[in-house]
DNA sequence: TCAAAAGTGTTGGGCTTACACCCATGA
DNA sequence: TCATGGGTGTAAGCCCAACACTTTTGA
């Protein structure tokens, strides 16, 4: 095929996740401790290298897959590093993706892995390269995401109660938050299925569980509506 | 060096930039005839790849000065391109950035080129791979960062009126804004300084030039201020 | 009966939006 | 004098933030 291409430098392509979990009390992410060399034995995030045959996202699923089993996981992808020397073993550029997924659910699949562990933000071990970087631009995007959407599908199990959910957003946005306006806010989204049950774990009058309502939410969103909190 | 990369796939990583422009009216976005197979003669983004000694960023800068002769520009990745075909020559994965510049400051050193010119948004013509999409992309993120941010430092020349700002933003987020609303927002911002001078071209009466005060902008900014138009 | 968490409404202030007329000037 | 674009203020409604007490029930 016609291209004169053959003198350009080629790169390895590396895809990075930063896999966030939600406890019902603090934000975590998902780290593995690194098995091959360089810096084998440390802290890193859940990473590998793309192939020829697939796009990135294509990629992000098969490592996130790969290295801890979990599948149907929402992930999006948010910034290419790029530092010359980030990867001291060879010229490497890393793009990075966020996953969102509950702990509780997945706990099942990533039980058999030994070299994984949730670690909340605050006490996150130092991680090699660049990859504390990457996750505290992660954070930010995550942030900035629960500006227009909810987070919550993702990072809660089915039923949750509205405390839950409110614990997540300040975890999220690192901030106490007011119980009766953010009940007032979350009602007024109108996306939630208040359920019969309740969750008697927490208290003794026990609390009510919710669910999302999908069918609703993919509503809004075709009209364009904001989920702001 | 100890590693175990070598059995990796490596790729080409391409950058390409979208360039917006205002003229005191309409959103532009500035494209190439391509001069290199494949495609060439089709328009294009600007774009090249990235070299083994810089990252990202610098590749990006490089690119937009070697082939427009710009230099201090704006500019800020936004997004990864990886279909596996994207690129019918050779696996390439592009990371696009969106630049902001002043189309009449920039007239000088952009007139040598006879290969390179701006079309609206509205008539830009079909652009090669998957450039197209890349510039919807690029207008989403661009209308996104209104939000937050004024972008009228860039893309406006030093002294410009109260309606090309205007006309600016409704350019960016494509609709009509309330002439007296639009004013008061953008005074209560209190980051414009009103210059005694007249613009005399668009009407007898002449109106008023304005400067961004940028002293008062970066104190605001560090102030954790939001820019909301 | 008491401790601990769940649940629930209102009010004031600030912000956003809608809206229309006069001014200055050159032709 | 008139046509053209420039410039200006207010009122209503909505949204947001602040705020505290009652309920339930197991121990």
């Amino acid at each position: 095929m016609l291209n004169n291409y053959s003198k350009e430098d080629k790169v390895l392509l590396a895809v990075d996740c930063i896999i966030f979990g939600f406890d019902g009390q603090d934000l975590k992410i998902l780290l593995i401790k690194r098995d091959f060399e360089p810096e084998k034995g440390k802290w890193s995030l859940i990473g590998g290298f793309l192939k020829k045959e697939e796009n990135l996202d294509e990629s992000a699923i098969r490592i996130l897959n790969h290295l801890t089993g979990l599948h149907d996981i929402y992930m999006e992808q948010f910034y290419a590093f790029s530092k010359v020397d980030r990867d001291p073993a060879e010229r490497t550029i890393s793009v990075a993706y966020y996953a969102l997924i509950d702990i509780a659910t997945s706990e099942k699949e990533l039980i058999q892995l030994n070299s994984a562990k949730w670690f909340s933000l605050e006490k996150a071990p130092k991680l090699i390269f660049d990859h504390n970087q990457m996750v505290k631009h992660a954070v930010r995007r995550l942030k900035y995401r629960t500006k227009t959407n909810p987070i919550g599908f993702e990072l809660l199990p089915d039923k949750f109660t509205m405390l839950q959910l409110q614990n997540l957003y300040e975890s999220v946005l690192n901030k106490k938050l007011d119980k009766r306006n953010f009940t007032n806010k979350i009602n007024a989204l109108d996306i939630l299925i208040k359920l019969e049950e309740k969750d008697m774990e927490s208290s003794k009058k026990g609390s009510f569980l919710y669910q999302f309502d999908l069918e609703k939410y993919n509503e809004k969103l075709k009209e364009g509506f904001v989920f702001k909190i």
